[in-house]
DNA sequence: CCAAGTTGGGAAAACGTTTCCAAAAAGGAG
DNA sequence: CTCCTTTTTGGAAACGTTTTCCCAACTTGG
């Protein structure tokens, strides 16, 4: 392929001259602009971004650290992450850890050696090996969805506490008493605010946090069901019921169908993320959205700055979610008796 | 960050004798080599990517230009591309290219620029650019999933027409006469070998093709929630129903019971894919299975074969279906009409 | 008309590797 | 001990850029 001293050849130049006019750096006249512009079309020239990467430190890549790229949560965040590096262009090399350790000091010590400009961690785990690396401290990087305990990390995050409040509101509201959660797992802080905000309205509205039965998931499909399993055997319905992800929520909702309740005749239920799924579950899924466009644009253009070496006033920053009422909640079934049998 | 040198001046050879350790090239002597790792170990020294890339033409990069990388079936996709990479020493580019064009163009230009070996694509469509970029055609890629009619593309896909076979033998099985399908969009040669092996079982059984309700979908919820509105307006339950991929089948299910059709009771429903939802759908969906993992192994297993500038005998595969049976399929009511008045 | 500034552009070094080639060291045979 | 072969090593070029430094040729102003 063409290289840039071809183009300087042919347009009578140096490859310094090509270089500038390429870059808009330093001056050039107009005349000799035109003539690098001919003759890097006749050629078809492409700047080389290895060579350009390595002479001038800018490679334009960024590594995306994710712990499933096949889990809805993830490819939704991963979706908006690239639509916004592809604006600043930016590329992405995809890292994905699964669960296992090694996987992610091996990826870690990769992007370092392909001379990243940034990393983005979608929601990783304390267990981290992410500061067990020394060069990896030199590196800017912004963590998204997660706060992590150890130190003043840059994360971008929603605002977790409102949400339980939000799904605690909805259920008080509907006229709910009795509640169940199902939490995620609680060694993450993501899961303690949700259940802080969910628990402490449902405190002020006068229901004691013992009151609620609270079992702890997984994030995940099987988790909800299991939870439900627990919470059943505690619990009789009818009663309100949080999941702090929609995956949960299915899984649960999913149980109680089995043993024959109705949603949301005898079980009320809230999700969150606001997976495209709950308008097609049936009953569709009240649910708690995150706006993943916003964080993941607020992720990467905080990283952007960080790149820049930009002082940035707020390292961390949450966006606020919002309910979206969907089928999957009512009013308690003792308060309309006479409607139970005519509803279906 | 300390480079080869550093190692060298450590170590007490020159550079060229690290590069040899390192890269295993060549003699070198036993004790050589234990002061080059010695050296490299307390100067925690990592080659650049970039260097080596430039150097030796070897980037051990690819790229994965994927049109929705927040559809279940790409992340899917994508998860187990990444995972036969990682294996075999490959990162990867992500490029979600939606139905931008531009975009794609964009992508394809920078992933020559970034000197990627091979480039991946799941389902690329007919319209793609990717012919028409002259550097292009240097450059090793395979496709996954589809047909491209055009040229003799190497890809690897489902066998289509065992799919279309499998479903409609299942339903016939069940006692099924009536049929409908939603395909996908029918310029997309999936959808008609799909369609293929449907309506040629249901010949071989003597069911005419015109009898059979055919609607075009799009591989997305809305489109089986239209395609089974279509299909309402023109055929009345019990019948069968075929949906090209699990998530027109969700939107489908979802339209007939808004409308109070049982499924699986008035309507048979068959997916395809087997996505993890399907399990916690209600009812869990019968559905046509795609070997993932597979097809992704087998995908990049080639492309570096193609890489590897090795003969390949076989240009294309395609991998056998194979069908789960859960709870949205079941005979036709006619046979049970004692029941018909039951339910609800 | 000359000194001082301004503008445009070229030469060369540098980025960090790999790899070719030749030189040095080591080993073996006579 | 010498000569030849084989093994191990070092030097230097190359990959394709960007960037620093410098010089030549104009402009400008006095």
């Amino acid at each position: 392929m063409a290289s840039i001293k071809d183009v300087a050849r042919l347009a009578g130049v140096s490859a310094s001259t090509v270089s500038r006019v390429i870059n808009k750096r330093g001056k050039t006249s107009k005349e000799t602009e035109e003539k690098v512009w001919k003759a890097i079309e006749a050629l078809q020239y492409r700047p080389n971004l290895l060579a350009r990467g390595l002479r001038s430190q800018k490679t334009k890549l960024l590594g995306l650290l994710v712990p499933d790229i096949d889990s809805p949560f993830f490819a939704r965040l991963a979706k908006y992450i690239e639509e916004a590096a592809y604006q600043r262009g930016y590329n992405l090399i995809l890292c994905n850890v699964g669960e296992d350790p090694k996987k992610e000091k091996d990826y870690l010590e990769v992007l370092i050696q392909r001379k990243v400009e940034g990393i983005i961690f979608p929601r990783v785990s304390d267990e981290s090996l992410l500061f067990r690396i020394p060069h990896l401290s030199r590196i800017p990087y912004v963590i998204l969805d997660r706060t992590l305990e150890k130190e003043e990390a840059p994360t971008v995050k929603l605002d977790n506490i409102a949400a339980g409040i939000l799904a605690a509101t909805h259920l008080l509201k509907l006229g709910h008493r009795k509640f169940a959660c199902i939490t995620g797992p609680q060694k993450i802080g993501v899961s303690r605010e949700r259940l802080e905000g969910f628990l402490t309205t449902l405190t002020q509205a006068g229901i004691p946090p013992e009151d609620v039965v609270i079992v702890e998931g997984d994030f995940r499909i099987d988790g909800g069901r299991k939870g439900m399993e627990k919470i059943l055997s505690h619990l009789s319905p009818p009663f309100a019921l949080f999941c702090m992800n929609d995956m949960m929520a299915f899984g649960a909702i999913q149980v109680a169908k089995e043993k024959n309740w109705q949603v949301p005749g005898d079980i009320s239920v809230v999700g969150l993320d606001n997976n495209p799924l709950c308008e097609v579950f049936s009953p569709p899924l009240t649910t708690v959205a995150q706006p993943f466009d916003q964080i993941a644009k607020l992720g990467i253009t905080l990283l952007c700055k960080l790149i820049e070496g930009k002082r940035v006033r707020k390292r961390s920053m949450t966006v606020s979610p919002y309910l979206v009422i969907r089928q999957s909640t009512a009013p308690p079934r003792e308060q309309q008796t006479g409607e139970q049998f005519t509803r279906e």
